[in-house]
RNA sequence: CGGGGCAUAGUGAAACGGCUAUCACGAGUCUUUUGGGAAGAUUUAUUCUGAGUUCGAAUCUCAGUGCCCCGACCA
């Protein structure tokens, strides 16, 4: 994409009231845009972060089996008042209080799948959907970390037998890390935490580590195993050590083993009569980008791991009024677009050098390419990588080679 | 929901109770410029809302609203 067709404005100064870091780069960079506290517009780039994320997500979820269905966020009263959660106070109550925002969806999916689970041959089953949430916030804050509307991935599987649901549940879990992996966060703590109401098993949180974190957990210094203050004792419940390191997170998913909570309320019933058991799991996609943001940026802006960057590679044209710099990088981004990467070309005409740069900074894009006089001087394009300081020189002839090798 | 702070152009700031509310950047138009935020010309405001005090309010008072932060809350 040509960047004087992208619908987007850098800013230079940070947003007064911004102390959030995540906030404040992502204003910054023109990536999202507040309308109000703790509600955001995703612009065009931060659209494409926000995609890439989901496209993850549903592959891992694809591969344990689950499918994409996609329920209403307004919903009855009827269906909440049956669990009792009608008077929940996270929820928005609208149009005379006969119907909620959507902030979960088991007084959804449950009613549904009695239509669906026929008998004993429809289970287990898995379905998931992703959309935006509302939670009735007493107090949003922190960007995109604590919104009153956030874009979250919720699933939920359908078990006969306590063992199944066992068993998917550790499956997810491999999945949820593999999701945080292919994201490029790299501290994330598979953490217990209570149960709740449900159940007196634990729950299970994945914690990322950040300063920005709202949670304190800690950290079994033998096995690894996170630990939420609430259920926190004096030995690892999982090895017994009794050595612990305290870290700031953010919960960045978290998943539960409803068992019948929901099905018995609801008459969730397999063909014996016996209330189908249930699991839940959610991943809150926007603080997922809001936390990679705090744990991924330096002094000059974002750092976007390359497996979620909303393009692949940065191209910028310095004195490009001169006709042959022009051309050239017009024939490279050509190139680079039949190559089938994702280049965001810096073409515009009235930018100064120091002004391309430092955006292209602030925009994190994984690679950045410069072509100028001096480059196509030696036939030649300047190559750098965000995250490091090291500049060289490619020829031309060599560029997709040596692209290529660092977008595998 | 308790506590604290803030509110002036798109963004960031300035202005003792007193002249036509100032500056920088951005954005628009034009000319010149292009390796770490360039030069000139020109355009860019209901000082958050409402009331009050005053000859006179961006400035003082009261109320409201919004935003940020701390805490509580967060299946």
């Amino acid at each position: 994409m040509k960047q004087t067709d992208l619908f987007v404005k850098t800013l230079r100064d940070s947003p007064k009231d911004e102390k959030s870091l995540n906030a404040e780069l992502l204003l910054r960079a023109g990536f999202v845009d507040k309308l109000a506290s703790g509600v955001y517009t995703y612009l065009p780039l931060g659209l494409r972060v926000i995609k890439k994320i989901k496209n993850i997500i549903r592959e891992e979820m694809n591969v344990l089996g689950s499918q994409e269905i996609l329920m209403p966020a307004l919903t009855p009263k009827e269906n909440w008042e049956k669990t009792k959660r009608f008077d929940v106070a996270e929820s928005y109550k609208i149009k005379d209080e006969d119907f909620v925002l959507g902030w979960t969806h088991e007084e959804i999916v449950t009613p549904l799948m009695i239509k669906h689970i026929l008998s004993y041959k429809d289970l287990p089953c898995s379905v998931y959907q992703i959309q935006n949430k509302f939670r009735n916030e007493p107090r949003a804050k922190s960007g995109l970390l604590r919104g009153k509307e956030f874009i979250m991935k919720d699933m939920y599987s359908f078990h006969q037998t306590t063992e199944d649901l066992n068993d998917y549940y550790e499956k997810v879990k491999q999945a949820y890390f593999k999701v945080y992996e292919r994201c490029g966060l790299k501290e994330t703590y598979l953490t217990i935490a209570s149960g709740g109401e449900f159940t007196k098993e634990y729950s299970h949180e994945f914690q990322a580590i950040t300063e920005a974190g709202e949670d304190n957990i800690y950290i079994c210094n033998n096995c690894g195993l996170g630990i939420n203050k609430e259920v926190k004792d004096s030995k690892c419940q999982n090895c017994g050590n009794t050595s612990f390191v305290q870290k700031k997170s953010i919960e960045v998913g978290n998943i539960f083993k409803l068992f019948d909570r929901y099905s018995l309320p609801i008459g969730l019933k397999d063909e014996k009569g016996n209330s189908v058991l249930m699991g839940c799991y959610g991943i809150g996609i926007s603080r997922l980008m809001g936390t990679i943001v705090e744990s991924s940026n330096d002094n000059h802006g974002i750092i976007w791991p390359k497996n979620i960057a909303p393009f692949q590679i940065h191209l910028l044209e310095i004195g490009g009024n001169d006709e042959s710099v022009k051309l050239k990088a017009e024939e490279i981004y050509q190139i680079l677009q039949n190559k089938n990467f994702e280049v965001l070309y810096d073409n515009r005409d009235e930018k100064t050098a120091g002004e391309k740069l430092n955006d292209s900074d602030l925009l994190g894009i994984p690679i950045r390419l410069v072509i100028s006089k001096k480059t196509l001087a030696k036939n030649s394009v300047e190559f750098k990588k965000r995250e490091s300081s090291e500049v060289c020189l490619i020829k031309i002839t060599d560029l997709i080679k040596y692209v290529e090798q660092f977008s595998e």
